[in-house]
DNA sequence: CGTCTATGTTGACATACGTCGAACCAGTGC
DNA sequence: GCACTGGTTCGACGTATGTCAACATAGACG
């Protein structure tokens, strides 16, 4: 059910999913993978909830923090949950509040699929 | 209806819709704009055509080089509609056939959308 | 004009999705 | 143990989405 948008990705030697977009066409197993994760950002809320935890110190944040989206709490928790499953956030329970955290290997394997040839 | 994800752009001065995703928290509007593209990207049929056209010859491709998804001719067609609604890709038709196109610009704003911190 | 090929549009349908309120767990602190 | 606060899960509901078959449109070519 975790979508390994990556391999296990042992510290930042990201083995990505599939090509950049441009390289060639994608099979339907990769377009499959990657789209998984294009979804999961494919919806306002979590965009914002996904940048909210990508730009907060430390790439982390608990839910307390990054709530403030005009939706209700149940919602945000859906949403947080989506982004999970969709390999983009983990989250950790620590006391009271639960903290979501984006893996840099995630970003980064993002950022390749998206990548542009030299020339462009 | 079509997605500015990026201002009239001319050329390759790309003006992006929106910060990277981990400068700082999106806006509800930045988020409701880009989220459109990824929301397009997000279905493995999409993905697949929209790779065929960014990765064929000249960044452009004929309906009929990248029709050979596993889905129905009118689906096909559907999907391309969606990806051109969220500004993804535009068309031209030269005599018998539609040629879809993929600008530079528009791979660049993702890019940057996705792009890492130096750090990371 | 008529027909054939290449695409797009329409209508219908099953499924997935986003949202909420209510109920339910997890820690904290009294 | 009990109440309280922070989050998640459940059930329901309306809407959006992906898909196809059937039909419509656009050029090309006789």
């Amino acid at each position: 059910m975790v979508l390994p948008l990556l391999e296990p990705a042992d510290g930042q030697g990201v083995v990505p999913c599939c090509p950049p977009l441009t390289e060639r066409p994608m099979t339907a197993a990769e377009a499959e993978t990657a789209a998984r994760m294009f979804k999961a950002l494919g919806d306002p809320v979590r965009l914002r909830l996904f940048s909210a935890v990508a730009s907060h110190e430390g790439g982390e944040a608990c839910v307390c923090d990054i709530s403030d989206v005009g939706v209700s709490q149940p919602t945000v928790s859906h949403h947080l949950k989506k982004l999970k499953e969709a390999g983009l956030l983990t989250s950790e329970r620590r006391g009271t509040w639960v903290y979501y955290r984006v893996e840099p290997s995630v970003l980064a394997a993002m950022g390749k699929l998206l990548a542009m040839p030299a020339a462009a």
